[in-house]
DNA sequence: TGAATGTATTTGCATAGGAAAAAATATCTA
DNA sequence: TAGATATTTTTTCCTATGCAAATACATTCA
């Protein structure tokens, strides 16, 4: 079992870990939010629900909301992990807190699972052995150009 | 002096990272090459050159072939020093083979200049730290979902 | 040199993503 | 409960990327 029936594109995956953290953290997803929350208009977002209940990542009525199916919310699950595993890593080699959003949301999409692997790895490790960090600080200056 | 004029997209970045390593091998860079290692067809090249030129990456006289500009060599250069890098990162913290160059070219036109020192930093440190690379090794196990 | 072959370019089409304005529906409040 | 307000959806348009077929040009070799 490989890789079934096309993946989601990067920005089925924003839509989907978006309506997944709305859905923990408020109980629903509303068209705005997301909308708000990806800085896209509300009018993109009802296109991108619409294709996403096409493809079965959830269940959407028009005008009276949305919800996940066993499918998104499994997805949804995944990539959140995803994407605080990233930032994780990014904050614990020292890169500044207002490049790491914007650049996990660049690469999140685009690593193999395998990958993400390893870097959890080095997350575990280095948040074991504080003193690496340090060390790690030191060697830091930038290269500006 | 920060984002002037537009970022080149990563299709843009990836052509020029093509065309300024097919220089540095053969010294000159053909449509169909450049095609040939982005997978793509030679028609789709013919009009990013045109656009690359149209934005002062390189000189294309058509029929005949193209040479980059100093602003289109000097972000080649960038570019290609940028990909090695996470390459030898992803290497560097036991990804495997087979997933190196496509999880790289995906990332990389995707951090920060900010990301890329600091794991510049890691991979420096890693490199002159083979033990740690050893005890990072032992943790490896993949999760397969 | 002049056809055959190899390359490159043009043209037309398709897809994904997203903006903006207009229309439809829902919700709130007086 | 009927406007007023807020939200969502539809429609139209645009940009970026890339494929495929048709055309143009360049090179080679007989």
């Amino acid at each position: 079992m490989k890789g079934r029936l096309s993946m989601p594109t990067p920005s089925m995956e924003d839509h989907i870990e978006q309506i997944y953290m709305l859905i923990e953290s408020k109980g629903y997803a509303r068209v705005s939010d997301i909308a708000e929350a990806l800085s896209v208009l509300p009018s993109s977002v009802t296109k991108m629900v619409q294709k996403l209940d096409k493809d079965g990542f959830l269940i959407y009525e028009k005008y009276r909301g949305l919800t996940l199916t066993s499918k998104g919310m499994k997805l949804g699950k995944k990539l959140v992990k995803r994407h605080d595993l990233l930032e994780d890593f990014l904050r614990l080699i020292g890169v500044k807190e207002e490049n790491i959003y914007e650049d996990v949301e660049g690469i999140e999409h685009h690593l193999s699972w395998n990958s993400i692997d390893r870097i959890a790895d080095l997350v575990l490790f280095l948040e074991e052995n504080p003193e690496l960090q340090s060390k790690l600080f030191e060697l830091q200056q930038d290269s500006s150009n």
